[in-house]
Formats: C-alpha cells, structure tokens, sequence
DNA sequence: TGTACATCAGTGAACGCGCGTTCACTGATGTAC
DNA sequence: TGTACATCAGTGAACGCGCGTTCACTGATGTAC
C-alpha cells in the first residue's frame, strides 16, 4: 500500500521528472509554515514523494538550497515590483504602489521572504562547483530588486534627479517596509480599530518620506 | 583534571548560587553568535559549568527560556530609550536620539534583539504556573516599551497631539528603525563611501518623517 | 527498427551526532528547637 | 551553640528522536550505430 504525504505528482516512476523545482515549491511551504530553523530537508523530501538523498543530485545540501529558494524569492520579488510600478498615476501613487507591492509580498511569501532576509551561510562553499549549471546567486539577485527600485524612483521623479539622492529615498523605504513587514510577520504590530493597518501605515510612512526628504533637499541644513 | 569552558564562575560548589541570571547570560551570548536557531541548551549548560537538567529548575523548558530572554530584553531596551530622551535638546534631536539609541541597542545587544523579534511559541504553556514566580512576560515587556515611545513623543511634541496622530508618528519610526536594524544585522545594507550609514539613514528617516507627517497633518487630504 | 551501452536520477540502508527532556538520586543550605 | 530535618538545587545517566549527509546500488532514459 503505497503512502501518500499530500505533495504534488505522487503517481510517477523511478524518476521524478521536475525534482528540482518540487523540492523549492517544498521549501518554500515549509518555511512559509514553521519559520527557517523549521524546515528540514527530510520533511521536503518526503513531502515530494523521494528520498532526502535524491535533494543531493540537486543541491549540494541544505545551506545552497536554502540560497536558491532566496535567490528565486529575490527574482519573484524584483518582477512584482516592477509589475507595480508600471501603470499610470502620479509619481507618489506609484511609488506607494510599489511599496504596497512590497507588503503583499512579503505577506503572501512568507516562505520566500523569510529566505531572502535571513543571514545566509558561507555561500562560495555551497555554490561551487556546482553553480555553474545552476540558478542566480541571492545576493546578485537582491542587487537586481534594488537597482529596478533606484530606477523606479529615477524614472519617477526626474525632476529631484539633482536635488536629492535617489538612493537615500530608496533605501529610507526599502526599509520601512521591511520593518512593517517583518515586525507584522512577528505579530507585533498592534491590531485594533483605532490603529492604522500596516498598508495604511506604510502608505503614510512613504508620502512623507518622500515629502520630507524633498524638504530638507531643498534646504539642506546639518 | 577540571574542565573550564569559558564560562564565568566555574570554580563552585555543589550549588551555583546565581545559575538562572547565569543561563539567560549565556543565552543572550549564544544567540548573538549563533542566531536563534543555533542556540542550544547543552551549549549554554556547558559554558555555565552545569548539567543540562539542572536549566530545568528554573525554566520550564526551552521555549520558556527565550520568552524570559525577550522579556528582559525589552525591559532593558526600554530602559535605554528612557535614558536618551532624557536630556536636553530639541523636540527632534531628543527623537532622534531616541532613535539612536534603538539601533545601538540593536547593534550592541543583538541577543536581546533577536529573541525579543522572534516569533514565540505558546507563552502560555511556558509560563504557567512557573511564572507565578517568575519575572515578566514578554508582550508586557514590549508594551512598556513603545508606551514610552509614545509618551516621549506626546512630550516631545505637545503642540501636535491633537493635530497629529502620536501613535502614528511613533509607529512609522519604530518600524523604520527595526527595518534598517534587522536588514543591517543581515548584512543587507549597502555599504561604501558614498552611502549614508545606519545611522545617518535613520537620522534622516526620522526627520523626514516627522516632518512629512506633520505637513500632512496640518492638510490632511485622503 | 532494434540492440548495446553510457549517463542520469533515483533508492534504501546506514552513519554519527547532538538535541531537549526525564528520572531517581544526592549534596548543600537553612530553619526550628 | 548544636543537632534534626525539610527543602532546595544540583548530578549523571539515559531516553527517543530526527536531523543532514554518505554510499554502493539500480532502474530509467537517451544516444550511436
């Protein structure tokens, strides 16, 4: 009586066909479930229907796994930005949208997100030699998601190309996001009626970031 | 022949005398090396000089022993935002530091900071009936911790408090600070000449902020 | 179209390890008289 | 000041477990001729 564990394409033969992919559609679920320190690649591979030394024909062990399902994550994340950035409307409603972007993801990929934003192992151990048949390195993946937020924000507001850094603003937003969103994840925003949602509150953080910054550009003082 | 670990007090009785300030000692220090998931208890036992049963006197287990981690974590966290308010300066600069001192803690205790930031497990389990005897709980912790957040603002800025929301204000900055903290403690800020540091970003995030916030306040639109 | 064979992608058993936790115990401490 | 005894705070051995990883192997695939 064959058992199944509730994974994708159980019904197959000896080979799998798409083990690579099915063992990051694992990790991401699992992460996204009991966090990172959770995920163990015996629950993956069982999840997928083989057996934890198969993952070895795929990735060089745990830590490059982890790696690729960031890198992917970083990839994902770079494309739903970008998505929310095109369309019409002011520079600012654009830009908010972005930054909205950025909440949902991390809302609706925690296991992608987690990834992304937690301190990764030594990765030149992991990624050599086999990263060279393989997939994008996390970090040159992060690089992209940051520079398409740069050009955005360029693209966005041309006219304070001189005025003020571009970066500053990017990385002033990046990181309030990141904050909402990590400190929501951990339950620790406070909820009520009287309290703004974290959508409402990122929207209010960006528009005066970017006021506030364009201020004090304009009159730079310290 | 004795074995010595590195761990403070090792020459002792049959009793420790101060083993539970001892473990969560040891704790704060292996999670600021190791991360949460590579803290241990047979590691903390062993550089206390301890059996690892002789934690569970005090702790009803590992779980509960982090809540306690978090728990003084906030308490002195706290106390550091009350001391740089305190002091003279501008309504900004005293906020600014406050803020400051938000990401030195975050960088000076990063221990602390990981456990207080950590999604939890069932406190409840962990702390009855244990805790009857035991010290604060962690959500109690953190809530006296942004309560003087707030109340450093509302002083800070009596002439906003009924133009702009204080619980607001104090939200964007707490969560634009643990942004730039938990990204900078993954190595995930860019670093170089030519980009501000943590510090100088958050100085500048404050600023921005208080002032984008007040401006929307006094024209309040969407 | 059929056969031989190299290559690929899995199996299954085993490993060493270190973890959190439990248990009956015992040495040390402190209190009552 | 001294003794009896309850309480406290450790010991040390053991447990069951599940982890990541390795290894020799084998079934399936695909290519050459």
């Amino acid at each position: 009586m064959p058992q199944f564990h509730g994974g994708p394409d159980q019904r197959r033969g000896y080979h799998h066909g798409n083990l690579k992919e099915a063992i990051i559609e694992a990790a991401r679920r699992f992460i996204a479930e009991r966090g990172l320190g959770g995920f163990t690649l015996v629950d993956a591979a069982r999840w997928v229907g083989v057996t934890p030394a198969a993952l070895y024909r795929h990735f060089r062990g745990r830590n490059a796994l982890l790696g690729e399902v960031a890198a992917r994550g970083f990839l994902l994340f770079a494309d739903r930005l970008r998505r929310a950035m095109q369309g019409g409307g002011t520079p600012i409603e654009r830009f908010t949208r972005m930054g909205e972007a950025y909440l949902a993801f991390a809302e609706e990929e925690p296991g992608y997100y987690t990834a992304m934003f937690s301190p990764r192992g030594s990765e030149a151990d992991d990624y050599t030699p086999l990263a060279l048949l393989t997939g994008p390195k996390p970090a040159e993946a992060q690089a992209q998601a940051f520079d398409l937020l740069i050009e955005a924000l360029t693209q966005a507001f041309p006219q304070g190309r001189d005025q003020i850094d571009m970066r500053l603003v990017a990385l002033e937003i990046w990181a309030l996001s990141h904050g909402i969103a990590t400190l929501d994840a951990a339950g620790q925003l406070p909820k009520g009626a009287r309290v703004p949602s974290k959508y409402q509150l990122l929207h209010s953080g960006v528009i005066a970031i970017v006021h506030g910054l364009q201020a004090s550009g304009r009159h730079p003082t310290s």
